[in-house]
DNA sequence: ATGAAAGCGCTAACAT
DNA sequence: ATGTTAGCGCTTTCAT
């Protein structure tokens, strides 16, 4: 395995010069470029990124943080964070960055071992999930100068940072949109995680577009339920109860969704004739219910993209003023809307 | 932020001392190394893993390698592979090592990609799916000499190599185990990925499991389907057809098992009266239907454990002799084979 | 446009 | 048990 010595004494040249080659130094002439091109291909010579990064005091790798211990294990949130994770190595390979996978709930200190990381020069920013995301982390990362970005917008901004998510609100209008499209009248809202902040944002959403299209917005069919199938069941049996019923409910997830099809196959009612159902969320079983699934759909790939590019423009320029990114859902029609 | 040179200044010793002290080399007196701990801490010192790297020649990094365009992308396989990555990471974190995902598929060349990371000092050994392993790949990382640990069985194994695996020969016979002793007679086997390892596995645990109770094995009740709703549902139906009928199926995943209820359910037949019902897999849907799966549970997070003890001990000692691991199954008892 | 040389922060062989 | 010193492989300033 050869260096860079190796390389310039091959190419007779000196290792200043080669090192320009390899950081595309504009000074160097054609012919010189070209020649040790030539040479570090035949050698098949690769820089060691240690001494690299010890020359230019700079860690080649980003970390997204996860606490695996507490919410995420055996959630379905897993399977976006999956797709965020390859939105992140995407981008970041293009960069020439690796990223590195750190679960906070393993160290005694998540303090710490941040601190670790980044005085260890092991990695030069930090993406952090919302839900990960602490009022003491927060002051870490901005004592420490880290650049970091959160997915999912944070519930608390003592100070300003970037943080990228879903455009929620927009999520909410879709629905409603499709619904009222598709000739229903009475759309009930059933939302999970009461008190968090998008569902929040798609319950603003659902009440723009109905009153953008000057329908009423009935509180009473606005309901919330912890997220898990039989809450979601037993509030859906409620609402059924309304006089008059919903003709539509906007669920907040899959497994909401399928709580509220119990519910309703109790009633005695059939999907979509008697009632349409859209859920939020394109997984795990939009797709395998029947009916099929309606869903305002999330590119959460697009988020991981979003977030390695925000972080990578953050690396570049510490000083950058912060933002914001949204990304666009879109919907996906199955049959549990078209009567 | 302090370097070595600062802590060896203010402690009174040499450079040479202090980096005894991290590596706990035992020649250090217990005062001096008491004493240079303290300053350490006080001054908040974190040794410069760049540095380090670079001096002693070792990366602190393991790759896990994904191939995410091809098979894995919305896949619930992802759930596993969510998992496995917390076991993996969980490991090299105790050991100070950090675990980064890269995805091949990113990259014009994997093999090319491969040598940039392991040649350019940014990994030292390299944990790999078995669907991502390809020949080609294999003969890089031999020839290399790169450290590596296949996650599940492989298919080719042209040189020896580490690898660990789900004991799916323990789970065919687990499930049959159980399915007999809630009294159930004759049981079908329905397989997804026909020709794979694992199912053949599974396959060989429950031809042995019948034979040891005295019980036929019908060739009969032993079908495949690609893995799909549809298809499952279709080949239960058959199976349904026969005479007699199975009174309990053996499903290769949570989607096989939706489609063979769904065949069930078209017959007429009550679950788990007339006929009992066992998955592999607890994802992502065995407890959401109705009733509840049975399911055989995998403990995939050991899994991933167990990957990063093979390379631990690989890396440490890269001519160990090779091992293998097989993970043991459990059965989670549900409604689905409870009479 | 290119070269010489210092230095990044650590480890380890050698010396004491 | 501890200190001295020479690298590890690269980048970068300064010279030319």
């Amino acid at each position: 395995m050869s260096n860079i010595k190796d390389v310039a004494k091959a190419a007779g040249v000196s290792t200043s010069t080669v090192s320009r080659v390899l950081n595309n130094n504009p000074l160097i002439s054609f012919e010189t470029r070209e020649h040790v091109m030539k040479v570090i291909r035949e050698h098949n010579y690769v820089p060691n990124s240690m001494a690299r990064g010890l020359s230019t005091q700079k860690a080649s790798a980003v970390a997204l943080l996860v606490n695996i211990e507490d919410k995420d294990t055996d959630s379905f949130d897993n399977l976006f964070f999956h797709k965020i994770m390859y939105g992140i190595e995407n981008v970041l390979y293009k960069n020439d960055l690796s990223l590195v996978i750190s679960n906070l709930s393993n160290s005694r200190s998540s303090k710490e071992r941040l601190n670790r990381m980044v005085q260890g020069k092991q990695i030069q920013g930090v993406i952090i999930p919302t839900l990960v995301l602490t009022p003491d982390l927060i002051k870490t990362l901005t004592a420490q100068k880290i650049p970091f970005v959160v997915i999912g917008e944070p519930e608390y901004t003592t100070v300003p940072f970037d943080w990228v998510d879903i455009n929620n609100m927009q999520g909410g209008q879709q629905a409603v949109q499709h619904l009222i499209e598709t000739d229903y009248k009475r759309i009930a809202f059933l939302g999970g995680e009461p008190g968090s902040l998008f569902n929040h944002k798609r319950l603003a959403g659902y009440r723009t577009m109905l009153t953008q299209h000057n329908m009423p917005v009935d509180e009473a069919l606005i309901a919330e339920c912890d997220g898990g199938k039989a809450g979601a069941c037993a509030e859906m049996a409620r609402l059924l109860e309304l006089t008059p019923p919903p003709d539509a409910v906007i669920c907040g997830n899959n497994i909401i969704s399928l709580g509220a099809m119990k519910a309703i196959a109790e009633k005695g009612l059939t999907i979509p004739r008697d009632i349409g159902i859209i859920s939020f969320d394109n997984y795990p079983i939009a797709e395998l219910v029947e009916p099929t699934l309606t869903t305002i759909d999330i590119n959460v790939y697009e988020m991981g993209v979003e977030a390695a590019k925000l972080i990578l423009k953050l690396m570049a320029n510490p000083s950058a003023h912060h933002q914001v990114s949204l990304i666009s859902t879109s919907i996906q029609v199955r049959e549990s809307t078209i009567k």
